[in-house]
DNA sequence: GTATAATATGACTAACTTGATCATATTTAA
DNA sequence: TTAAATATGATCAAGTTAGTCATATTATAC
């Protein structure tokens, strides 16, 4: 029931390039390091994997960096999720395609529950894009800021 | 978004002496752990856990074994994966109580999907008892036998 | 009462995963 | 040509998981 620290890294990662798309900039890894607070060489990792995928480019050299290829509306938080997570699912025998590996006797009667956790899971994290998570970034932000200006 | 061996095999055993409840017999480990194909002293661990939390009682000695203490009517699926497997929550800021650890300042904007994932997944393991499944597992030996003697 | 069958308990271990570092190669702009 | 930056693979430490081993304790059967 746990995501890892890879998983939450490339969702930061990604929400903070977000903010640059469209806009010809390119992002070096020090600056998604330093806002997020990533050590530099686990993003690293993190940030092949998601340029293998498709949904980072990057620039090398002097004045490179990382920049986002597929707009923040058409990513969901779920495709990340299992990307990094592999399958959302509490156990393998949840799957639709499932080996039967559970084999024993009784040990079926929890298919039933598993599959609805992961459904019930997917629905979640599959309908909210990164467009949802800059809004509500943004607004988490302003209300920081006018808790400061208050004091 | 995984459960271990542990949670799945604790589960299967209460299930396993679920068909016992209230009858006066006693079962022993090794039976369990047969019928269940759990490795005997993995299991041992795991009734100690159910035992110390009150679910399970057991006798010792030539005859003895373990049985259920709580009606399989008033055990939930949720109750036992979060004994084995603590809170259920994708990563820790999505708790009511967090201490905002996430500090940095866009961090939390995913903590309000993770909470939506908690909140769904509570809802299906906590409403689930042990005696929907033992209905469930009834019905699916009765369509196993069927199908074999169909052959 | 002694042997035996069974649970009780803690120490221990092997394999795997996770989070992270290091070294080095490659590319590109200035 | 140098400096800044990504690319890539090897490596490592800590933690978790799954499982074993040794031994103590208890209760029944004979």
């Amino acid at each position: 029931m746990k995501i890892s620290y890879k998983g939450d890294y490339a969702l930061k990662a990604i929400l903070d390039l977000a903010y640059y798309y469209n806009t010809d900039t390119v992002t070096p890894l020090t600056a998604i390091s330093n806002r997020q607070d990533i050590p530099e060489t686990f993003l690293e990792q993190i940030m092949l994997i998601l340029k293998k995928a498709g949904y980072v480019g990057s620039k090398r050299g002097s004045g490179g960096g990382f920049y986002l290829l597929k707009s923040p509306r058409y990513i969901t938080v779920g495709e990340i999720i299992r990307l990094i997570e592999g399958p959302i699912e509490p156990i393998s025998c949840s799957r639709e395609d499932h080996d039967n590996s559970c084999g024993e006797e009784n040990s079926c009667a929890f298919r039933e529950v598993w599959m609805k956790v992961s459904e019930a899971t997917s629905k979640i994290v599959d309908s909210v894009t990164f467009e949802d998570m800059m809004k509500r970034d943004k607004v988490l932000k302003e209300s920081r800021n006018a808790y400061i200006y208050q004091i």
